[in-house]
DNA sequence: TCCCCCTCTGACAACGTTGTCCAGGGCCTA
DNA sequence: TAGGCCCTGGACAACGTTGTCAGAGGGGGA
């Protein structure tokens, strides 16, 4: 799949007696003209300069034990060729690729793009760069991914899980790759973790609608084999039997966070002879939707999401807020403490949840309910 | 700045005279236990399998020319082993590195996440990876991450500019990196660009505010010095100037897009004794805080604003809706196509932006104005 | 004056892969 | 059975950089 480096049809090695015919050839092809586009090399410079390629190399790298006039002769050259360090090869030789891979879900998703961003920031402290694919919540192309980029040979990996089974990556841990999963745990193997109180804020939600009056709630929530979605539907579980209140089947909704199937999931909840006075959605995507089918309904229903939104301060949404930049944040800071060669067991954290009252959640039910 | 690859302290070269002495340190240093953590080679492989380190090469990349037999034992010897193929020494050999640099402003604008998405499936249908960095709006970054892509060989660079000056990419270019520029166009170079209408929208938002009644029209932009903000101020003198309507220099303010400086703008415009009846905000973030700003107050202002912003169709923003996702996908492709060897001259693409009422902007002035 | 040491410099190998080319063996044909 | 061809496999160099080590040159002390 990641794999179609350039395979620029070599001319096909039809034999021949004559010696100087193949080396032509060879030489032709030995530099395809786009091969870095014929750029100068440091042996290209030292030649330029009169120096000895090691030195440039050090002039390079600003190492010591070059006089001030060699210096010069060697920046004058690398300014004329237009010289740069062609890192590839650094990388070969050195053994570190000062990069991060981050496999995450959508980067279009506003959710991620702080999480990235806060990856971004610490790996940029750190001197390194960040490489990041988008699963698509696939958990085949989560593997292809995150193996793409430990041949590229990142130093670390920071994985926000789509799949169950990250056996895939033992080989790589063992061979040194940093590995932390954020949003949600690894499958099947031990690893490092900086996960949301999926669990707790999804309690505190639920509990603040029962608070409120309401007896009848329901949850919506993202396919079952997500971990986040299932800790919240706990968590939904755990505060209505807290509160010794049954859960009838039709409340509880799991699957695909597609506007129709979200809205669907609403209109059959708040309908019908005894609907449900209350919403809890389980992440963005199904909040903002459930905004949307709710709105213009007569009788009011009360919602709480999980992860706040642009504007919800306006919309008067009550929201459970995880904060997705310090979850990248912690993650990365973790990833480069273990690259700075910090022995630790792997460790689970958790970091809290938001509870932010703005109306939403607040609307009693019904006085008829 | 992006240099810090491990610099490990080499041990201090101590003269000695026994060879013997040397030979082993140097051993032990050639193999630092953190090199790629000792990873299998092809000749490991090679040798576990009793067969040449070319017969390896072939079996990994799927090239024809190797029995049933060879290609099973070699296969076991990788399993075995645990090896991945390097693909930092690939890339060395090859020339093509399978990757695209993205620089842009902020990867958690929701503006840049569906771009960033949409030029990393590109990438990914071209076998390529995505490395992406944010500028921060800081010319400098921005030409310290661009170069650094370029050093690690990135194909193909795209670049939503900071500063306008990139005539520091003029020698990356000329040896070979495809450029292109999205959002805003290079400055003081010959190149590629993607842009959105900034003029032809704005102008378009303006005149709807005008045909809505209004006379007094206050707009809200980014720093001069971003492309965007000056032409989107341009669409607005344009429209203005095309009602033979007077601008009043307090009725522009352009600066920073943080909420403070745009409330202050926002607040003083709508006060006093003869306040704007009707407000343009220049991009999502000023939009975002406008609507804040103008929330509760007893005169309602209209409002249109440059860029969509998700739920804004449930606070009713009228809004000029540019397309991030295909900015991004338009780019990429344009990159690939450049990257396939597609000669042409340098060119600028502008996509249409469009005008989706909903209620802000169609607020008529109060009858006093 | 000689020797030692220190500073600066460059030759060389190695990083792990792929392209080129050659060799050996089996098979087919004459 | 010999000759030629194809098929498979392997030796080797090269990609561009950095670490090692040795040599050249100069200065200072004995």
């Amino acid at each position: 799949m990641l794999d179609n480096i350039t395979n620029p049809t070599t001319a096909p090695t039809r034999p021949s007696r004559k010696t100087e015919d193949l080396r032509t050839v060879a030489e032709t092809a030995r530099r395809p003209e786009h091969r870095y586009g014929n750029r100068p090399t440091m042996k290209d410079v030292a030649a330029r300069a009169g120096v000895g390629l090691k030195t440039v190399s050090r002039v390079v790298n600003g190492e010591a034990g070059v006089t001030p006039d060699t210096e010069r002769r060697v920046q004058e050259a690398i300014e004329s060729l237009g010289f740069r360090r062609n890192d590839s090869a650094r990388v070969l030789r050195k053994g570190r690729t000062a990069s991060v891979g981050l496999v995450l879900e959508d980067l279009a998703d506003p959710f991620y793009g702080p999480l990235s961003r806060a990856v971004e920031e610490v790996a940029r402290a750190h001197g390194a760069l960040l490489i990041n694919g988008s699963s698509a919540e696939d958990p085949e192309r989560e593997q292809e991914l995150a193996l793409a980029l430990c041949a590229r040979r990142v130093d670390g990996l920071i994985v926000i899980p789509a799949g169950h089974d990250h056996r895939y990556l033992e080989p790589e841990m063992k061979a040194g790759v940093a590995t932390v999963f954020v949003d949600r745990p690894a499958g099947r193997i031990d690893a490092d973790a900086v996960l949301s109180d999926s669990f707790g804020g999804s309690r505190a939600g639920v509990a603040h609608l029962i608070a409120h009056g309401h007896r009848r709630i329901g949850f919506i929530g993202d396919q079952p084999r997500i971990h986040t979605a299932t800790e919240r539907l706990r968590g939904y579980r755990a505060a209505m039997e807290e509160a010794r209140l049954d859960v009838e089947d039709s409340w509880v909704s799991l699957g695909p966070t597609d506007p129709e199937r979200v809205r669907e999931a609403v209109t059959a909840m708040v309908s019908g002879p005894e609907p449900v006075t209350a919403l809890f959605a389980g992440n963005n995507r199904v909040t903002v939707t459930a905004v949307r089918a709710l709105a213009g309904r007569e009788h009011p229903v009360a919602l709480v999401g999980f992860d706040d939104i642009e504007l919800a301060d306006l919309l008067g949404i009550t929201v459970i807020a995880q904060d997705a930049a310090a979850l990248g944040r912690t993650a990365a800071e973790r990833l480069f403490r273990r690259l700075d060669g910090i022995e630790e067991p792997p460790a689970q954290v958790v970091l809290k949840t938001t509870l932010i009252p703005r109306g939403s959640g607040e609307i009693p039910p019904p006085p008829s309910a």
